[in-house]
DNA sequence: CTTATTTTTTAGGACTATCTAATTTAATTT
DNA sequence: AAATTAAATTAGATAGTCCTAAAAAATAAG
């Protein structure tokens, strides 16, 4: 079964709303998450329903079907792959491969992933942390939590972040606070929810509660 | 100036149809170098008009306007530094590129045309070996003669093929008429335009006029 | 130099993906 | 429970790309 690019945008979106816990993704979610207007949604949710990616009744939800979540996952492999290879290769810094990636993402042709994958030398992780689904759609995801939700004391090791806008990447860049960083919970203010944690045993950090919940530990 | 990916292939298709020094490109001519209808053709010709990368006349013929020929060349950059990347870096075959160079070179962005460039070491010839314009779209192409042309005792190297088919191009992986290889003509028959050669002073070969005409040589 | 033939263009549809505006359904408030 | 508000869908347009069939223009043939 053939998606066209859009198709396969809006279906990684709805996998990825699905993932976040959400009970359940409405057509305003999907909406603002691909920048579109509801009514487009409403639109494309037809035609996905007609394609049998995902399972849906109108006013009523969607639920993603397995063969929707086997396309999406294909299509975040190897978008992420992607990533792998504009980090690791081109020399990209991690805030400016995303753009890229989702057209590139796009491109058919299995060989061309399979020789890629090869070639970057089958990555678990992309550059954000996030893990790489492999050619059977499969993922081993790590347990991690929000370093807001860490306690005092508490140490680990930085692996993801849920917010990947460039401009939070260049911040997190700044700040010292990169993938794989490992850190400790120093102090945390109840009051704000803001944290102060050690960065590579030697620097200092504080950060807002709107910063430590977008950051994603690996505790050890 | 934004083109399409459509537009980008009708470009492309008109330059390589201008620089094979056909008096004039017919609409018939580009309808069937990319697979679709005259009348496709027709409508699209008037919006390139519009867009002015080419100058167009109805009933009349068409010419590449200097910004249409700079949009082409960046495209054709694009290809050729995608198909080099896939035969050098992925390991794939000469003859499986094309399909995978053609989703490829719409990519847009400009840091990963510069970026891919330098990882590749400013290669100056894809792996057909035809030339790759720089940046600016200036093209160094290398004299080159059909096989079919040489004389009798004449020597050269071969360095690109005109049809680049897969069939066409398995057919010499396995003869051994590899991009690069060094001949000599040993004999030419009069009667069916036939030749024989000699492959890198060890191998003879003998090729009919259809296959030597599609093979371009530098000759020394 | 008319008539055929070929080439090219236009007219009119189909399909994808998007939008605004209007309507319908669901959820919330009072 | 009725009224209000919010969410979702449909209706109707638009833009891009392609098609088939018909018409127009250019070229070739008798």
């Amino acid at each position: 079964m053939e998606l066209t690019t859009a198709e396969e945008n809006y279906l990684k979106a709805i996998y990825h709303l699905s993932e976040e816990g959400k009970k359940s993704v409405s057509t305003n979610d999907i909406a603002s998450a691909i920048q579109t207007k509801p009514a487009s949604v409403s639109d494309m949710l037809r035609k996905l329903g007609e394609k049998e990616v995902i399972q849906y009744r109108k006013y009523y939800g969607l639920q993603i079907t397995s063969l929707g979540m086997q396309l999406a996952l294909q299509t975040i492999r190897k978008h992420r792959l992607w990533e792998v290879f504009l980090v690791d290769k081109l020399h990209f810094a991690w805030d400016e491969v995303h753009e890229v990636a989702e057209q590139l993402e796009h491109i058919q042709s299995p060989l061309l992933i399979e020789r890629l994958d090869a070639y970057l030398n089958y990555p678990k992780f992309d550059p954000h942390g996030d893990p790489i689904p492999d050619a059977f759609g499969d993922v081993r995801s790590r347990p991690r939590i929000a370093l807001q939700e860490m306690a005092i004391d508490q140490s680990g090791q930085i692996v993801a972040v849920k917010d990947s806008s460039p401009a939070f990447l260049r911040y997190l860049d700044k700040v010292g606070a990169y993938i794989g960083a490992r850190i400790k919970v120093l102090d945390k203010v109840e009051f704000d929810g803001s944290v102060e944690i050690l960065v590579d045993q030697k620097k200092n950090l504080f950060m807002s509660k709107e910063v430590a919940s977008n950051i994603l530990v690996l505790t050890t």
